[in-house]
DNA sequence: GAGTGGTCTAGACCACTGA
DNA sequence: CAGTGGTCTAGACCACTCA
């Protein structure tokens, strides 16, 4: 049979219609984990397809954590295992504009020098390592946003020495100009100290949400980030569809 | 050409080396964002292969967010946007036995009823639906891990209400009992009110780190849970490979 | 209208592995 | 060693969209 995609009233790809089903019978609990998915010369000739098209829906299975293929042995269902969501870190400009306020930022302090012993332990450089270090806060509309304290290795920035972050705040700038493969985030709780509760403007004490980013490209650190959110205002979202992962 | 592997010192896949040349050429900063990659025909050509098998390499680059495809415009290197971590929430007691302290828990109250006005919000179901409300503490050694608030449905697990929770904690048993496939978290930071302070055993007003989760089986809300960390003493950490999100 | 990606076919050979 | 998935081909038709 040649190609001839049904023209009549089908619109879903045949490898989503496929997908389809098998996800189905999965989310369903139909096919427990550990059952065997038909073989895929036996979905190709039940669905009346290739099986390169049967292979291409179940490679997204796969990939969704749905299934696991073995040869020989044939696809089987996976089991759930660890909760793991997705979390979006948004840029912070964007993340105040999207909420409808006027978004400006203020560079407090910046200092070029060489790493001391904390700064080279948070980058996780070597110390002395020649170092940028910026404070900035972030407002939304009159209120304080978020303090952010940036250490940025100037071995892997350079450029980094002569610019003054007047018109682009830190993150933004270092994002355009270097493009990195790895990041680490640590989300803790912290209650804030003198200095932090002055500048956002909060009780001493009061709880803040903290996120910190060590930033790579390609194993070499490229900047380490702290941003303190003020009290319980700043929430994360993570969102999490399907289901459990098996095969990492 | 019919097909025929290189058999000599070649291992990786065709379409993975292809991959590889794009990923590298974006990653290095050669093509920055917005450039145009090659058409799918001048990548066959150039790697002397199947449209096919560029199209493979280059759908897995998608879902990466490496690029964006569009029909007659091409495919287009993606501006790295949004930073997307995948954050891994682990069960509480595998938690704890991991960091090589002892595990327990301890129910603290139970109660069937009706949702309450605030129930019912937190949940997401009608005021008056029946509902199971747990408080139950952690412990690692002796020493206060988390403190869980949970709410569940007792419409969607009827057997919840003779559950008495002495061998397994709530969480771990729901989890077992029903295949969920959509989670919700949010992260915050809250101060300790005097009851949980009490009952974490750290300082009134102690910055602690809350997650709240909502968790739903086919758009029915199955259970809500609050978690709070004492103090700053609980990190959440999420790793990103690769680099931002433009798709979406 | 022409070029792009989106999907599909009907085969094929290969590598791995469980029976 | 036989069956499974892993990969690939050399075409094809389609839908979309930009020029």
């Amino acid at each position: 049979m040649k190609y001839s995609k049904k023209t009549i009233s089908e619109s879903l790809p045949r490898y989503q219609e496929i997908q389809n089903h098998l996800k189905s019978q999965i989310l369903s609990g139909a096919w427990a984990p550990g059952t065997k998915v038909p073989s895929e010369h036996e979905l190709a000739a039940q669905f009346d397809c290739a099986r390169m098209t049967v292979s291409k829906a179940i490679g997204s299975l796969v990939e969704k954590g749905l299934v696991v293929r073995r040869r020989r042995a044939g696809t089987v269902v996976a089991a759930p295992r660890s909760q793991e969501t997705v979390l979006e870190i948004h840029d912070i400009q964007a993340e105040v504009q999207a909420s409808g306020r006027r978004y400006r930022f203020d560079i407090q302090a910046r200092k070029v020098g060489k790493a001391t012993r904390e700064e080279a332990d948070r980058l996780g450089a070597e110390i002395g390592t020649p170092v940028l270090t910026i404070s900035c806060v972030h407002w939304a509309d009159t209120v304080p946003y978020a303090l952010e304290e940036r250490i940025i290795n100037l071995e892997a920035v350079p450029e980094a020495a002569d610019e003054m972050f007047l018109e682009v705040p830190p993150g933004s700038w270092l994002l355009a100009k270097i493009p990195w493969n790895e990041a680490e985030h640590r989300i803790f709780a912290v209650s804030a100290d003198i200095a932090t509760a002055r500048i956002l403007k909060i009780r001493r004490n009061a709880a803040c949400l903290c996120i910190e980013r060590r930033t790579r490209r390609d194993a070499y650190n490229v900047t380490y980030v702290r941003l303190i959110y003020p009290g319980d205002q700043h929430v994360l979202v993570a969102r999490f569809q399907t289901h459990g992962n098996a095969g990492r």
